[in-house]
This record gives C-alpha cells, sequence and structure tokens, in this order.
DNA sequence: TATTGTTATACTCTATAACTATA
DNA sequence: TATAGTTATAGAGTATAACAATA
C-alpha cells in the first residue's frame, strides 16, 4: 500500500464515487433529521439508538450499544439519560456483574419507536424510490464489499465483523 | 406518495439498503477526518473548501461555495476567515457588485492542498480497493440515480441541478 | 490490574436569525 | 425591497480523559 507510488489523479473514479456517496448520505440524512425534529422532536442519534433496542426484546449493555451506534460510551450514557427521562428506555440489572446494564425500551417506548420507525421507512423507501428491487440489490451488494474490507483493514482481529468500535479503536 | 398506505417491512430491502450506505459513508468518513486531523491539522469541512477552490482558478463567490458545500453561509464565512488567517485562501473584490467577494486559493493554499488530495486520494482508493474498476463504475451509475432524483425532489425548480443548497432551501 | 459505565469538558459542525452594506 | 455577506448564538454530535465501582 504505497500511498506516495500513486500519482495524482491516478484513479480519478474511486474519487468521484466517493464524492458521490457523500453527497447522496448527506441529502438523505438531512431529510431524515429534518423529518426526525420536526415530526418527532427527537435527533438520529436517539432514533439510533432505540432502532438499536426494538431489536433485543431482552435489551443490550451500553458497551455493545456504544460499540453498534460507532460512537464512545460516554454519548451513549448522556442518550440513554435523555430517553430514561422521557420513559421511553429502562436500565435494568445485570445479574451476575453488577458494574454493567442493560438497556431496553420501555412499552411507550416501543410504541413511540413503531410509530417513528414507520414514517422513517416511508422517508428512505422514497429515497431510493428511483431505483427498481434489482437495482437497491445491486447497490446493497456493492457497498457489502466495501464495507467488508474497510471493516477488515479497520479491525483484523475482529470475529463479530458486524460494525466498527470506537471503543476499541 | 401515501406514506400511511406503506405498511411497515414493506420494502425491507430499501431500508438495509440505507443502513449499509451510512455505515460505509460513515466508516470512511471517519478515516478521513482523522487522517486528515493527524497528518494535517485540518478538518473535512475545509478541505471540502479548498477542494471546490482548486477546480475554481479564478475563485468562487460565498454564496456559491455556500451552495456547493451544503451548508449555510455563516459557515463559509467561519471557515473561510480560518483559512485566511493561516494563508491558505485570500478574498478578492468582485468587480461591480461591492457587496460580494470572490475567494481563491493563494500559491500557498494550492501547494498544501495538492499535499493533502494525494494523500486524500491515497486514501480513498483504498477504501475502495475491493471493488473492480467496473463494479466501481456500477456503483457510480446507481448513486447517480439515487442523487438526482433526491435533488429533484427536493429542488424541483432548480436547472442547476449539482448540489442541494440550504441556501434555498 | 482490567473492565463497565459515568462525569466533565472541549471542540467541530451546523442552523437560525438579526444585522450591515450594497444593489 | 432584495441580495451578499457577517455576526452572534445555540444546540447537536462527538472524542478524550479522569473517575468510581466492580470484576
Amino acid at each position: 500500500m504505497d500511498l506516495e507510488a500513486r500519482a495524482h489523479s491516478e484513479h480519478p473514479e474511486a474519487l468521484r464515487l466517493w464524492l458521490r456517496l457523500l453527497t447522496c448520505t448527506q441529502l438523505i440524512e438531512k431529510q431524515v433529521r429534518a423529518g426526525l425534529r420536526e415530526r418527532f422532536d427527537t435527533t438520529l442519534p436517539r432514533f439510533d439508538l432505540m432502532s438499536q433496542l426494538e431489536r433485543a426484546p431482552e435489551g443490550m449493555k451500553m458497551s455493545e450499544l456504544s460499540r453498534r451506534m460507532m460512537v464512545t460510551g460516554g454519548n451513549v450514557t448522556g442518550i440513554t439519560d435523555q430517553l430514561v427521562t422521557e420513559g421511553l428506555v429502562e436500565r435494568v440489572q445485570v445479574s451476575g456483574d453488577r458494574r454493567a446494564w442493560r438497556v431496553r425500551l420501555t412499552a411507550r417506548g416501543r410504541r413511540a419507536f413503531q410509530d417513528m420507525a414507520r414514517q422513517h421507512e416511508g422517508w428512505i423507501v422514497e429515497a431510493f424510490s428511483a431505483l427498481s428491487d434489482k437495482e437497491i440489490a445491486q447497490l446493497h451488494k456493492l457497498l457489502g464489499k466495501v464495507k467488508a474490507d474497510v471493516q477488515h483493514r479497520q479491525h483484523p482481529a475482529s470475529i463479530t465483523g458486524q460494525q466498527a468500535t470506537p471503543e476499541i479503536a
């Protein structure tokens, strides 16, 4: 991997691809953030945390949330505190380790999330409405290669292979 | 576009695609931000501004920078101020409109940018090294459809069609 | 000693809105 | 009046590091 050996503009296609990828993500992300703020008075990280918990009915430890959300632990504490105050999630003791918590959605949190998730899915479906089902699958597959490769390069020893982890990095 | 009519999880493929797109972008973006900070003590928005100027030898107005960078005008003022202080860009009067400026790279700014751009390109080429040239072209094309469609939906009257524009939004 | 989670802090990035100067 | 740019401000989002409690 000799970066210097790569002459400038020898690979302009990769660069153009990156700029386009970044633009697409930013465009969609801005729409989603605005929608979450306007309709549900919430933010993307809060929505992200709740969506992680929705698929873990028995809850998830702070450290696991941190890893999956790709942010450091202090931030997870802050977001969790907000959601606890609003009664949307709760901290439950982990039996056998009195340092750790499991965070899980409350009944109210689950209802609130389902409401948001339905709207959110509508925004996303609309964002990709220019693509056919086949094209969506193609895009998904190509990005899968990129993701696996980048993650492998960032965390060669990782076996879980699900998400990058700022806590480890 | 009846969002309510779209039953939950009726289009899980679009949702999965979005999560993967977001993850890929975040993974690469974190690498780029870290690299710019560690090696050049700079940030992505600063790099972005300079890269816009590199392709406009005669400079670019603040409003055009704002539109292309997809951020509001106040932020462009702040970033430009920093770069002016460091001697990397300069403000030039626009003849015929005493309200406006052209911002352009100084000779030193151009040299500094070329240095950063070479490294940056290396990081990006590496990030997409799992893809063949053909796959990169496919991905670029598919994302092009998404971009055009999302932008058209956000700014139906726009003729330029290059970038979303927070100043208009 | 190492790990889980919390606290405190600081900085980047961004949008909003009020403002000045000019068109 | 409208536009170009600036200023002031507030808030989201994030990382770092020091810390307490427990393993």
